[in-house]
DNA sequence: CTTTGTGCAAATTCTTTGCACCAAA
DNA sequence: TTTGGTGCAAAGAATTTGCACAAAG
């Protein structure tokens, strides 16, 4: 059992109040939330909370490897949690986010979960061959 | 053969010469531009084009299905004149959007093509099962 | 003390909207 | 003449930046 103040520690990210409170969130909801979102609700826990706070939060929890960056809501950058591999569906009509084990990706029914699929993208992220090679 | 005219009007679009000089460019440059870089490019050749058409043109086109809008740059909506499946690889140093075949995402050397891969995300998109049921 | 985190306000950037003009059928 | 396309200017929204104050070791 981890607390989520060694767990912080472990990867290099000093444990404040704010960055405790806001990767509870992240962990205890789920939801891929905006960085509004996270805001919104820990404001009335942490009055003096400011989004920039957040957004800096959130990019170090990225940058540290304790949070994923969600690229499936155009509009929003969402955050994640959870940095295991799995795959994300998105909600054309409510937003919402769910998270999807990635072998039921490969599996004979797509939508066995109930949702309708129109659109599958796959992306990849890191270094290109010219960019190697040119270090 | 079939010309960039007659595809357009196949997919409902009625090709003005803004269209067709926005879709041929995106199939004659799979660089998966951003709607100011087509707008750049095509300004010499158009000099009354308007951003607002390249953003109107990249709508229409996305909804008739003849391109797909690229969510792997967090910053800029970026945009794809090939509909057919396939992958995206993003660069992280020099910006630039490659495309993969579907059956090398899952060969046995992701890297083979000289890329180093940092993360891979797999995004869905349509109706989740609430939403259907609601109507 | 010295370093790092926080937060306000302003700036920046991308995209959309409102509206008027233009073009084609 | 009616419909739809274009484009300018302004608005809108998400995120970043500059800077000063606060907190922690």
């Amino acid at each position: 059992m981890t607390s989520t103040q060694q767990y912080l520690t472990e990867h290099g990210i000093k444990p404040s109040v704010q960055r405790l409170a806001i990767m509870q969130y992240l962990l205890n909801n789920r939801t891929h939330p905006t960085a509004d979102e996270v805001y919104q609700h820990l404001l009335p826990n942490i009055p003096t909370l400011s989004k920039t706070t957040v957004y800096n939060t959130m990019r170090l929890f990225v940058e540290q490897g304790v949070a994923l960056q969600v690229d499936v809501d155009e509009r929003n950058a969402r955050f994640d949690g959870v940095v295991e591999a799995h795959a994300h569906f998105y909600c054309r009509k409510c937003g919402c986010i769910k998270d999807l084990p990635l072998p039921q990706i490969r599996g004979v029914d797509p939508e066995a979960s109930g949702f309708t699929v129109e659109e599958t993208s796959i992306n990849l992220k890191g270094i290109c061959e010219n960019c190697r090679n040119a270090i």
